[in-house]
DNA sequence: TTATTTTTAGAACATTAGTGCGGATAGAAT
DNA sequence: ATTCTATCCGCACTAATGTTCTAAAAATAA
């Protein structure tokens, strides 16, 4: 690292203030100014030295085109540690054999009305697509999901074998969560506890609604 | 609050994705160019209009001399929701029986080694004494927790009643998660699950370790 | 010291960028 | 229709601001 002069010190510290102060970098005028130069284009090369040093971002030819710059470890200094969080729509509430709730508009944008549960955008990714429900009733006992439980969906016409998904038997009509499992003409769906038994349909008696990313049980 | 027309809402999260890339504010041909607007006084007219509505700061004859007014709730709309997230350490796994992981140090800082987990601090709280653990292996199925969970945990030496801990049976030596129910003398744990049994031990057999917040299941 | 490079000065210059003004539109209210 | 108000348009004007050039001063090297 090349070591700065008096003057860029005084320089590099004057831009930080005056940016933490006004939202908005200083010109060249307001940093002669700022650290008592006689010349504008003193600044002017000290800013270019210090754009060669990688201290700076600096655009010519822009007024106020400076950045620090920040990179890695030292922008720290600057930045909280804030963690991705993203916010996904509670739509309702889902129990055996109900009526799967779905969002009836493309747009997701009117989703005002709704409460929003934050979870790590690790988890849910960009976010489209998902939403979450709250388990009313014990009706998902046997995929270990009770009462009061929210559980984190994407919608999906399809899944892999062996996920959970919320699916639904066309000939009875009913709606849960089960393991699913292609397996040719037939589809196996198995609940999430290894003790109960599985159960297998038509392949076209069954449709997939949407996957589940995690559930979610708060005991407080 | 007075609400905005679609082009003042163009020229925000333009203003705002203009900062974010370049790190200083655009001029008002910048936004011309930009939202497509046909005159830079039609700019310059709505940035006095936002202004007045507080939505921003300007400071007149000052190039560039523009910054979001992203002050308390207002700040909402033009920033992907963020919350307030906290990290929380996993310590580790939880299996039957096995004794059961506890932070050794009081001092709480130096968990550098361990994985963290952020969490809405909603759940959380400040989030002291807080960690998560793996859980390992199906025993804890009877409180609807199977392999792979991640249960968030706070150290706790009592719990109240009907809420879900970590319990040891010093008589066996076992530890497991359970709803703690204490009856005076008699101490009933119950499992999650309402179709198995419950059962009892004297009071002082019972040693709570900690207290479950919460339990998060993924599946990708 | 002399030579060489770096930094500072001053000032004119060139471009960038905010402002103001007459007038056109478009609705809404009367 | 008429008036009013809120916006929009284009353009010219000018203040704000970056650039450049020459020369001097200061620091460094030989």
């Amino acid at each position: 690292m090349v070591k700065l002069s008096k003057r860029q010190q005084m320089i590099m510290s004057f831009i930080e203030n005056f940016i933490e102060e006004n939202d908005y970098p200083p010109t060249i005028r307001d940093i002669q100014n700022g650290c008592s130069i006689s010349s504008t284009s003193v600044v002017a090369y000290n800013l270019d030295k210090l754009k060669e040093g990688g201290q700076l971002n600096r655009h010519s030819e822009v007024s106020r085109g400076l950045s620090l710059a920040s990179v890695g470890a030292n922008s720290n200094k600057f930045k909280p540690p804030e963690i991705d969080s993203v916010a996904v729509p509670l739509l309702g509430t889902i129990a055996a054999g109900s009526p799967f709730p779905m969002p009836e508009n493309d747009t997701w944008s009117d989703l005002s009305g709704s409460e929003l549960i934050d979870l790590p955008q690790a988890i849910v990714g960009p976010g489209d697509n998902v939403y979450a429900l709250k388990v009313r009733g014990e009706s998902m006992i046997d995929a270990l999901i009770s009462d009061g439980d929210l559980v984190i969906m994407e919608q999906a016409s399809s899944v892999r074998n062996g996920q959970m998904a919320a699916v639904r038997i066309k000939s009875d009509n009913t709606t849960t969560l089960k393991n699913f499992y292609s397996e040719g003409p037939r589809t196996r769906l198995e609940p999430a506890n290894s003790q109960m038994d599985a159960m297998t349909f038509p392949s076209n008696d069954v449709e997939v609604l949407s996957k589940v990313l995690a559930v979610w049980r708060y005991l407080g």
